[in-house]
RNA sequence: GGGCCGUUAACUCAGUUGGUAGAGUAUCUGCCUUUUAAGCAGAGAGUCGCCGGUUCAAGUCCAGCACGGCCCA
């Protein structure tokens, strides 16, 4: 109690002597039956002179925001979780007793008023309270009415001060739960089946990534951290589930940056008797339908300075195309391994001793084309080194039937048709093997149960995977995941507070 | 992992050439019954991120570390 500031030892000062005067700081039971919201909503087509004529009482509740006290009157702005409102309080209104506790509000308290509705000079709609009940006592000062909480690292380490502070954070994650609850109509009403698998997985499968390792005491056996739902999904259409999905956490071992986030939100969806160019267009109806949703019907929004329109058909360009028709790359360096080793080598790429060509070329994408990806754009047909789960391309089985989404510069989707014989899907792990034991640490293990299902059939199917996070930021305009994310990953503070 | 930047009161920020630590908000006291970044008068509030070094003297200069941010890989 040492460490406290003088703010909040005065707070706790306060506290007792209200106590004293037999004021509860922290009482329980009191109804709510009335909503900012809707007062502000009912008043709105009336005149000034009706709220006044109207005598009825509503009884709000809300956390102290401001506070701009007389001698013997007093307005503050109270806010409840969707709006906020002014409230005066009159000494002679409340009497002395009830104005006194008034008088030791504090900025941050939570407070229960009833009264009638009235509106001032200003014409500012204002609760005139004749009831005032203390319902919790704050007791560490909010942060500048002004300017508000700034400093990033505050912000997210106590996110709930940011979100009490911040109207515009509390924004960002209202269309974020609107954005994901849009998702799942969006997929149910196309008769997909929300399902949910494992996150502990005895194997780390179905993305290039690498895993975070935990343990089992009781069965002692160690487990990783789902890098992807995809593996056990496509289990579920060998089962019969020809339309599934999953919208949850999926947790990579990577580096944390204004993309990455280690435990993150992806939607997984497979769709039997699809291919990759049929999701093309669910993606672009999905991605209308949020538009419609969370960015008030327009298929254009302004994503940090740049414009961005969704509507569709988007572009589309073969990888190969977009090396060369974006990223200018010669045509050698497609076509020839050597030249793209010293290709690359001159964009300062560090290349492995077990990195082929096709490995080569998609750093060499994200360097020179990916950044050049503003508007919506598909890059489908990918080289088949980099894509171990997806179909050959019937009419060139050095490239997959498999894309990847771009917008504003960055990864949105990637979706392939599935490779479904599991002769080749065995080939193909023995692949990833050699490449692991090559140095490649991001390479795909044997899943023999994997090869058992797809022995015994799994329907020709597509599925995609979209990062909801970068989603959600695009549609907030949020520079950094960890604005979409309400308690993103932090070291820990090196003392508490 | 590398480079650059930041860390000063609860919050937002100043702090000059190295010479006793500043403002606004918030808090406390007094006045004030239609204010809204209310106003006026006064007061309190600091491990200048941490640890060393240089110096008569360090918020300021130097080294290391911690946390954070941006960029790069």
């Amino acid at each position: 109690m040492e460490d406290l500031n003088i703010v909040v030892r005065e707070r706790l000062e306060k506290a007792a002597e209200l106590e004293g005067r037999n004021i509860a700081l922290y009482p329980n039971a009191f109804s709510v039956p009335d909503r900012i919201k809707d007062l502000l909503a009912g008043a709105g087509g009336k005149t000034a002179e009706e709220p006044e004529s109207d005598q009825t009482a509503y009884t709000v509740a809300g956390r102290v925001l401001s506070v701009r006290s007389f001698g013997k009157s007093t307005f503050m702005h109270i806010a409840d979780a969707e709006a906020k409102i002014q409230i005066y309080l009159q000494q002679n209104r409340i009497g002395e007793e009830s104005y006194s506790l008034a008088k030791k509000l504090d900025i941050g308290d939570i407070i229960r008023v009833s009264g009638p509705l009235f509106r001032t000079k200003t014409d500012e709609l204002t609760v005139l309270v004749d009831d005032l009940v203390l319902l919790t006592k704050n007791l560490r000062p909010l942060p500048e009415k002004f300017h508000g909480l700034k400093d990033i690292e505050l912000r997210y380490r106590q996110r709930y001060v940011d979100l009490i502070v911040n109207e515009q954070v509390r924004e960002t994650f209202r269309k974020r739960a609107q954005i994901i609850s849009g998702i799942r109509r969006f997929f149910t009403e196309r008769r997909f089946l929300e399902v949910e698998t494992p996150m502990m997985h005895p194997i780390a499968g179905g993305a290039t990534a690498k895993p975070f390792k935990t343990h089992h005491n009781a069965l002692n056996m160690d487990l990783y951290l789902r890098i992807a739902p995809e593996l056990y999904l496509k289990r579920l259409l060998v089962g019969g589930f020809e339309r599934v999905f999953e919208l949850n956490r999926t947790f990579r071992n990577e580096g944390v940056s204004t993309q990455h986030n280690p435990e993150f939100t992806m939607l997984e969806f497979y769709q039997a008797y699809a291919t990759y160019e049929d999701l093309m267009v669910l993606t672009e109806e999905l991605f209308r339908q949020i538009a419609l949703e969370a960015n008030d019907g327009k298929m254009v929004l302004e994503y940090q300075g740049s414009v961005i329109d969704l509507s569709p058909p988007w572009a589309r360009y073969s990888f190969l195309e977009s090396l060369t028709g974006i990223g200018n790359v010669p045509q050698e360096v497609v076509e020839n391994f050597d030249a793209a080793v010293v290709y690359a080598k001159s964009l300062g790429i560090g290349i492995e001793r077990f990195e082929g060509h096709g490995k080569l070329l998609t750093k060499v994408f994200d360097l020179v084309v990916e950044p050049r990806l503003i508007q919506p754009t598909f890059i489908y047909r990918y080289p088949l080194e980099v894509s171990p789960l997806s179909r050959k391309t019937e009419a060139d089985p050095e490239f997959v039937d498999r894309f990847e989404l771009f917008i504003a510069a960055r990864e949105m989707a990637n979706a392939f048709s599935e490779l479904n014989d599991p002769r080749d899907q065995r080939k193909r792990f023995e692949g990833q093997i050699a490449a692991f034991q090559a140095g490649d640490e991001e390479a795909h293990q044997m899943d023999d149960d994997y090869i058992r299902a797809l022995e015994y059939g799994m329907p020709p199917a597509a599925g995609e995977g979209i990062g909801i996070d970068r989603l959600i930021m695009l549609f907030t305009d949020s520079p950094s995941i960890r604005d979409v994310i309400l308690f993103p990953h932090m070291r820990p503070e090196k003392k508490s507070q």
